[in-house]
RNA sequence: GGGCUCGUAGAUCAGCGGUAGAUCAUCCCCCUGGCACGGGGAAGGCCCCGGGUUCAAAUCCCGGCGAGUCCA
């Protein structure tokens, strides 16, 4: 094992004369020029230095600091390169939001299988960390929202295989960058300490600096050259063992957040950050303070920024040694800076929603999306708690402006639409939680825990919520600290990993990628090849691996190829063709033979009407976009041969109206008969000229990527499309259904499936119109008559039966009349349903008599209904009728019903009734 | 992607194997000089859909559809 200390011994710090020297606070490690200084100068070992004493020459905006460093960086023969959205998922797969400025460029660029867009380069990044939520407003320097400014540089080993080659700079040059940067921002190199602080995240590790001035880290420097590695030399601070890998990575973070605070030396960094926005909010929450409160507010907030704090925690408990400081009391305290501490969280809050749905993340409870709809929802209640009046939408648009969005208009649409859902959510809460609460102040007990949990869990009612509402009814509410962690206890975590591997893995790697033909000519359908390797599947059937192919694999949501491989003596089916690391595997029904030489033949239906979908699928999705918003994207796709479907995100349903629109736009693109072209270009030349909206049905890797171009919309798609527009013939949606929140499915169909599709609901309509008698276009006002009028039967029915009843009863016509302790009886066998017998022995009832009733219609079913006061039980009396039929029955003392399937025993059974009549009373 | 909850009158909900209910809204009548209120009455239900269990399902089970919510 050997430790990293030798990587912190830079040419640079002996040229330049730092030292290094060890915290006498901490223990860290750090460099400096001034020989003397004893502590690493990072709190809590040193004070904030900066707080109404700015550390740099000039003041800047959060604009002017962000220019500074990009154009200081090009000067320096950095690329500036336009910033990534905030979405991450968009080009990765393993997180949401971008954290870092490094997640641009993971996993692909890290690990050298594409290049970088420009080496070195220098990147503004808007980034979100969800994870300091908390903290906002309250620390002081915690913001959701902030932009890492990054230069970055990608050096290669000699002789590894990556994308980029050579170094372009390491360790020195970085450290020197930042020490330039900093004296030309007026800062005496002495005051600064770089410390020693290895990094680790994602698989990669390396040796880093953090770099820290008047207090406040400033930037991180770290030199990512380790990657995961059981037998790696290096022992890391997360426990795993790392070794040196192919390429080595200069990774900065600069907040740009933090260098606008030290430019102007404001009590907290939001004051430094959007300032306009604090003042209009405070102005709007009516926020006032005479001279000695905004003294005391301004001294707290200082003080605060001074401590140990790093979560909500520590602030509640320096809130008193604060007040203390202050002489004031700690609840006046608390009453002057909560408000401010929420607007500073409105600022940062709407802000982060600004970058969140300005990069078209559509809110929704899965993904991305609910992250969205969770900052909203507290950025909302946060609004309300401190009063201001002005409308959420308004303020995500006041950052949105600041930001330079352009989708300013669906922004406010999709907050409004989002606020409402959430003021419904608030009014079912609120009801739900009253009633509740109602029934425990009957009780006189507190509400339980386990309420809590489900009505959070699966209501998303807070427990605060809960508790302020049962306090207006008196009752308590016991909240127990560990109360996320139940909620937690009840999702029980765990993922299955799919299984799948194939058995031969290992020799399908040996094996060359398989020359895909489809790309070159998708109208082709006939092909030679050689086979060169067979494997026999557990399912009898076996896979071909051949040197050449015009079988499409299934990919990308659309469907394998089917056909035949023939060779002069066998002809296998192919019915399934997958794609494992380039190697093409054939699923055959008959071994062509090792080494043979084979005819292959794509089925040629199967194949046009899935080309025809899958071009069909671009055009509908660049029409949805164009009828519902550009925030419209793909969230999943099938192509099929009769029907595909697309999943889209949209916040809303769509509309029959929309529907129809996007079906006319369609049509019109398939009767312009434009080429549907594809190419293939650089990937980074792509994204740079059509945005990440390129990758909608998933990331491909690679330097090069294919690009297929219908019409106007471009998408990078690795499936096999017709050559023109009109060849797809006819697009008919065939419906929408909204698949989860904020996600809309379509479903539609192309070519002649779109026709057979149209004609299959013209048949449903004619059979009806057919049944009903009507011509097609009169279906929908007579199906309406008809069930109005089956309705109205319905009722007209019931009152019949009553009549029926009463008059049955008052006659008693076929019923024998039985005395059981001075009472009447009337025991009757009325092959009648349910409801008629229960109608019968109603009457009977009502008229001071006792009931029972058999019918033998379905089996043998008894109704026995008794007066008040009666002294039979007639749930005792059925249920020993009941036996006697093979069933059983039951019910309320004065009115129970049974049965059985032994009709033939009905008659017997109605013959003991005066019996079991006696023994019930006399029981 | 997974977990949980809920679909009953126009609205909000109760009922949770045994005759479908309440409140509000609607309509009519009474009270008043008129209005608010108050009193009396009426109308309004494919108990989401489809299977299953049972003598019997709004109720229990399975599957769908719809809504909501929490987590990744």
């Amino acid at each position: 094992m050997s430790d990293l200390e030798q990587e912190y011994q830079l040419d640079y710090f002996e040229d330049e004369g730092f030292v290094r020297r060890t915290c006498t606070e901490c223990g860290d490690h750090f460099w400096t020029l001034d020989e003397t200084r004893e502590t690493c100068g990072e709190p809590p070992c040193t004070e904030y230095g900066f707080i109404d004493d700015p550390g740099f020459d000039e003041q800047h905006s959060l604009g002017e600091m962000r220019e500074a460093f990009l154009s200081f960086f090009e000067e320096h023969g950095h690329e500036r390169i336009d910033p990534y959205p905030v979405a991450a998922n968009r080009w990765r797969d393993d997180v949401l939001l971008t954290q870092a400025s490094i997640y641009d460029f993971q996993p692909h660029v890290t690990s050298g299988a594409s290049p970088p867009p420009a080496n070195p380069l220098a990147v503004s990044q808007p980034c979100i960390r969800m994870q300091d939520i908390d903290n906002v407003g309250k620390t002081g320097r915690h913001t959701m929202a902030f932009e890492m400014m990054g230069h970055h540089a990608f050096n290669a080993r000699e002789g590894a295989e990556a994308a980029y080659e050579g170094e372009v700079y390491w360790k020195d040059r970085t450290v020197a960058y930042c020490m330039d940067l900093l004296a030309e921002k007026g800062v005496d190199r002495e005051d600064v300490t770089l410390i020693e602080d290895p990094w680790v995240g994602g698989g990669n590790a390396g040796p880093a600096f953090e770099v820290i001035y008047k207090g406040l880290e400033l930037a991180t420097l770290v030199f990512m050259q380790f990657e995961q590695d059981e037998a790696g030399e290096y022992e890391m601070k997360d426990g795993n063992r790392y070794a040196p890998m192919d390429t080595y990575i200069v990774d900065t973070g600069y907040g740009l957040e933090r260098w606008t605070w030290m430019s102007q030396g404001t009590a907290t960094v939001y004051e430094a950050v959007y300032p306009e926005m604090i003042d209009f909010l405070k102005d709007n929450a009516g926020l006032s303070y005479d001279d000695r409160e905004a003294e005391i507010v301004h001294r707290a907030a200082t003080l605060a920024g001074h401590m140990d704090i790093d979560e909500v925690e520590d602030v509640e408990a320096a809130r008193d040694d604060i007040a203390d400081a202050l002489d004031v009391s700690t609840d006046e305290l608390r009453d002057l800076v909560e408000p401010l501490e929420d607007i500073y969280a409105i600022a940062d809050h709407s802000r982060t929603l600004a970058y969140m749905l300005g990069d078209e993340i559509v809110p929704s409870n899965v993904g991305t999306g609910y992250l969205a709809r969770m900052v909203l929802r507290r950025t909302k209640r946060l609004v309300d708690t401190v009063g201001v009046d002005a409308p959420l939408d308004e303020l995500v648009d006041m950052q949105a402006e600041r930001l330079g969005y352009e989708n300013r208009d669906t922004i406010r649409d999709i907050v409004r639409t989002e606020v409402e859902k959430y003021r419904e959510t608030l009014d079912r809460g609120g009801r739900r939680v009253r009633t509740l609460a109602d029934e425990y102040a009957d009780k006189d007990a507190p509400i339980p825990v386990d309420e809590l949990v489900e009505l959070y869990d699966s209501h998303g009612i807070q427990p605060d919520m809960v508790e302020e509402i049962a306090a207006e009814r008196g009752v308590d509410v016991a909240v127990p600290d560990d109360f996320y962690a139940r909620v937690a206890g009840r999702h029980g975590g765990d993922t299955g990993d799919r299984g799948d591997q194939r058995p031969y893995a290992d020799q399908l790697a040996q094996l060359p990628d398989t020359d895909r033909l489809y790309y070159d000519d998708q109208e082709r359908m006939e092909f030679e090849a050689v086979v060169l390797e067979v494997f026999e599947r557990d399912d009898g059937r076996y896979d071909v691996v051949l040197d050449q192919t015009m079988f499409y694999p299934e990919g990308g949501g659309q469907p394998p190829d089917h056909g035949t491989l023939s060779t002069d003596d066998v002809t296998a089916e192919v019915t399934d063709v997958q794609i494992v690391d380039g190697t093409v595997l054939h699923t055959v029904d008959a071994d062509p033979g090792k080494g043979e030489f084979v005819r292959g033949g794509v089925d040629a239906t199967r194949r046009r009407r899935l080309m025809c979908h899958h071009t069909a699928t671009h055009i509908v999705i660049h029409c949805a976009r164009q009828v519902l918003g550009e925030h419209v994207r793909q969230a999943g796709a099938q192509k099929g041969t009769e029907r595909s479907r697309i999943d889209v995100t949209h916040y809303e349903s769509v509309s029959r109206a929309q529907i129809k629109e996007i079906e006319h736009r369609a049509n019109d693109l398939v009767r312009a008969n434009t080429s549907v072209t594809q190419e293939w270009p650089d990937r980074h030349e792509a994204e740079g000229e059509h945005g990440f909206d390129l990758y909608q049905g998933g990331i491909p890797t690679g330097e090069q990527i294919r690009l297929v171009h219908v019409d106007d919309d471009v998408q990078a798609c690795g499936g096999t499309h017709v050559a023109r527009t009109g060849d797809v013939g006819t697009i008919k949606i065939l419906g929408t259904e909204r698949v989860q929140d904020g996600v809309v499915r379509i479903e539609f169909a192309a070519g002649d499936a779109a026709v057979q599709a149209t004609q299959d609901t013209e048949d449903a309509l004619a059979e009806a119109a057919e049944v009903l008698d009507v011509a097609p276009q009169e279906v929908p006002d007579t199906a309406r008559r008809f069930f109005e009028e089956w309705k109205e039967r319905g009722k007209t029915i019931e009152e019949l039966k009553e009549e029926l009843a009463a008059v049955r009863a008052a006659g008693s016509a076929d019923g024998e009349e039985v005395d059981v302790d001075g009472a009447t009886a009337v025991v009757q066998r009325l092959d009648a349903d349910m409801d008629e017998l229960r109608a019968t022995a109603n009457a009977l009832v009502s008229e001071g008599k006792i009931a029972v009733l058999g019918s033998g219609r379905d089996g043998a079913t008894f109704v026995v209904a008794v007066p008040e006061d009666s002294a039979v039980n007639a749930g005792e009396v059925v249920s020993r009728l009941a036996a006697r039929v093979g069933g059983g029955g039951g019910g309320p003392p004065d009115f129970a019903q049974g049965g059985g399937p032994d009709a033939e025993a009905l008659d017997d059974a109605l013959d003991d009734a005066p019996e079991v009549l006696r023994q019930v009373a006399d029981a």
